[in-house]
DNA sequence: AAGTGGAGCAACCGCCAGAGC
DNA sequence: GGCTCTGGCGGTTGCTCCACT
């Protein structure tokens, strides 16, 4: 290809927000044509897109099972948890998460994981943040969908229950009995209305304000927080109850809330699977 | 009502690896 | 082996919306 081919290329190049009818067009041509060869794709469909541009506008928005609408409290557990794990390997978190896209989560970390990192003035790549996450956000976060599930789904957490009695089994949600701090979000649960937050900002600031210095009261956890793989969430302590109170009682409102603990297990034990 | 700043998100950019020639 | 093309990925930018003054 000369010079002059590719000037011409480029300049023909549109570039920006998509229009309605290039996304009609783009859906139109996957559809007869299918996936893949991004480049010749958009010139065929007649589009003045690069592929790359074609294959990301597909892949991020117009796929057929892209979810959209809020991150639900349990893919927020999830992508801290995989994130602990994987760090900004987006991508693979995101083949974890069914219709959630790589840009998704990723935005999703930068506008409000970092967000918050930024408000406790410490790196988010730094031990204290990733401790703070790992033993006080993500035990709140189980335990607002215990919460949640206790309030909507009584059937699926007896089932979950008796069988981890029996079996002694671990997981996200479940273990939870077992702490003090797990008496008062079941007291709650079955006595006042619970509703789960959307954002992890619910958890760490509005109820729970902390600041760099609290970090010695609040990384109580030394034990670890996996154990065989499943998610432990036993060594949460609260030391204000009154606050964890305040914060069981939270008014937002979850409409997409897909999972339910049975959901989370099988997704662990995938999780298992892979590492 | 107008201006401003922050949050959220779609889209782009640059780099890299793999495939094909 | 080297070059080109393509797709994938993580990082970054810029636009839009909204709350606040």
């Amino acid at each position: 290809m000369d010079m002059q081919h590719v000037n011409e290329d480029h300049m023909d190049l549109k570039r920006g927000s998509w229009t309605v009818e290039e996304d009609f067009t783009l859906i139109n041509h996957i559809a007869i044509h299918g996936e893949g060869r991004w480049n010749s794709l958009a010139r065929c469909a007649g589009l003045k897109r690069t592929g790359k541009s074609c294959r990301l506008r597909w892949l991020n928005y117009l796929r057929p099972d892209v979810r959209r609408g809020n991150i639900t409290l349990e893919e927020q557990l999830l992508i801290l948890e995989l994130h602990s794990r994987w760090g900004n390997r987006w991508s693979k978190i995101a083949q974890h998460l069914p219709g959630r896209t790589d840009n998704e989560i990723k935005n999703y970390w930068r506008t409000r994981v970092q967000k918050h990192a930024k408000q406790l003035k410490c790196d988010v790549n730094s031990k204290q943040f990733k401790d703070t996450l790992r033993y006080l956000w993500m035990p709140r976060l189980a335990e607002r969908i215990q919460a949640s599930s206790n309030s909507a789904a009584t059937t699926t957490i007896t089932t979950t229950n008796n069988s981890n009695n029996n079996n002694n089994n671990h997981v996200s949600t479940s273990v939870t009995q077992e702490n003090s701090s797990v008496t008062a979000s079941s007291e709650n649960s079955m006595g006042t209305q619970v509703s789960p937050v959307s954002d992890i900002s619910d958890c760490c600031y509005n109820n729970y304000p902390i600041n760099q210095n609290d970090y010695g009261e609040l990384l109580i956890s030394p034990t670890g927080y996996f154990q065989n793989g499943a998610l432990d969430f036993r060594t949460v302590d609260y030391n204000n109850q009154q606050n964890m109170s305040q914060w069981m009682e939270g008014t937002e409102d979850v409409s997409d809330n897909l999972w339910n603990i049975e959901d989370m297990l099988f997704l662990q034990q995938q999780l298992n699977n892979d590492v």
